[in-house]
DNA sequence: CGTATTTGACCGGT
DNA sequence: ACCGGTCAAATACG
């Protein structure tokens, strides 16, 4: 008797999908970067919310197809599986004051959780805390090696009610001075926007005399199979591959009213094209007063943290 | 009293 | 074995 799961025309069926989703994904994200230029005339629905929501759909669609590929306990929802699964209690070591690691229950936790696959993901460093707009539940603070700061995880208040896998890690930045650097996770699917992106403005932080607001979109491309999309990455060093779109700034850090989409333009680059460390213009059209020419620099300093200097 | 945060243990990838 | 991401009981909060 045959013990095949997943047949090879299925299998090739299911790589094909997710390279047609991918390339959907990778349009839908070069049409976002087209449509920062003309602005709907009233706020309707912007055109900037729906690209977010297909992307929202594509990478949500490409997650599930890709985390079912080895982990047949995927095809259960989420919200669900946690309940019935039996590592939802039995564990506890503090109040008896004796070590438990060695019973039946800890065991039955194994497996009951999967790590995030690659996804899609965009980081923001900002200089102060950020409120963007959605409902976040702080679930895990760790320290992290060689870094001054702990590391905050968050995810989406919404994501057993709702489903919503969207999720966030906060980190005060080494260098001086001190950024807060957000790294979002996959893309809102609940509801639930309680209001407009604004800044935190934090009365012990100093009014600084530099002004910006960062927001890079970096597709991480590490699959060899992913990479026959991206020909362009695939000379490159992946961490210095980084689509610029969704890019928010402010002048005086006071406020931020209505950001919209910055496009970053190289000389003799298309508008998302990948860029590298060198001196890009900037060209910003937002829905607010400020539509503004820039030069800044790009340079990427150690692994992931980048400054835009102006 | 329901909801959010804190915090140490567990788990999986490397 | 180590490190970082996640879980969940205890605790804080409104």
């Amino acid at each position: 008797m045959e013990s095949i799961i997943w047949p090879e025309n299925l299998l090739n069926d299911r790589n094909k999908a997710i390279r047609e989703l991918l390339r959907g994904r990778e349009f839908t994200n070069q049409l976002g970067v087209m449509l920062s230029g003309p602005l709907p005339a009233d706020g309707s629905v912007s055109a900037e919310d729906l690209v977010m929501k297909i992307m929202g759909s594509f990478s949500n669609t490409i997650s599930i197809l890709d985390s079912s590929e080895s982990d047949e306990v995927s095809q259960i929802p989420a919200s669900s599986r946690r309940l019935d699964s039996p590592c939802r209690d039995g564990r506890k070591s503090e109040d008896s004051g004796q070590s438990s690691k060695t019973s039946a229950a800890y065991k039955d936790r194994r497996g009951c959780y999967k790590r995030r696959k690659t996804s899609h993901t965009s980081i923001k460093l900002t200089p102060n805390l950020i409120d963007d707009g959605h409902a976040w539940r702080k679930y895990g603070q760790k320290v992290i090696l060689n870094a001054r700061h702990p590391r905050n995880y968050f995810r989406c208040t919404h994501k057993f009610d709702q489903g919503c896998q969207a999720t966030k890690q906060v980190q005060m930045t080494e260098n001086e001075p001190a950024m807060h650097k957000t790294t979002y996770h996959g893309f809102h699917t609940c509801k639930n926007l309680l209001k407009a992106p604004q800044i935190i403005l934090d009365s012990t932080h100093p009014a600084t005399d530099s002004s910006y607001l960062l927001c890079f979109d970096s597709d991480r491309i590490e699959k060899s199979s992913d990479r026959s999309l991206y020909p362009h990455l695939a000379k490159q060093e992946h961490k210095q591959n980084f689509h610029m779109s969704d890019y928010h700034m402010s002048p005086d850090l006071t406020t931020i009213d209505s950001p919209g989409p910055m496009t970053v333009l190289s000389p003799g680059s298309d508008h998302g094209d990948v860029i590298s460390s060198g001196v890009y213009s900037c060209t910003a059209s937002t829905h607010s007063s400020f539509g503004m020419d820039l030069m800044g620099s790009v340079d990427f300093a150690d692994d992931d943290v980048f400054q835009f200097a102006f």
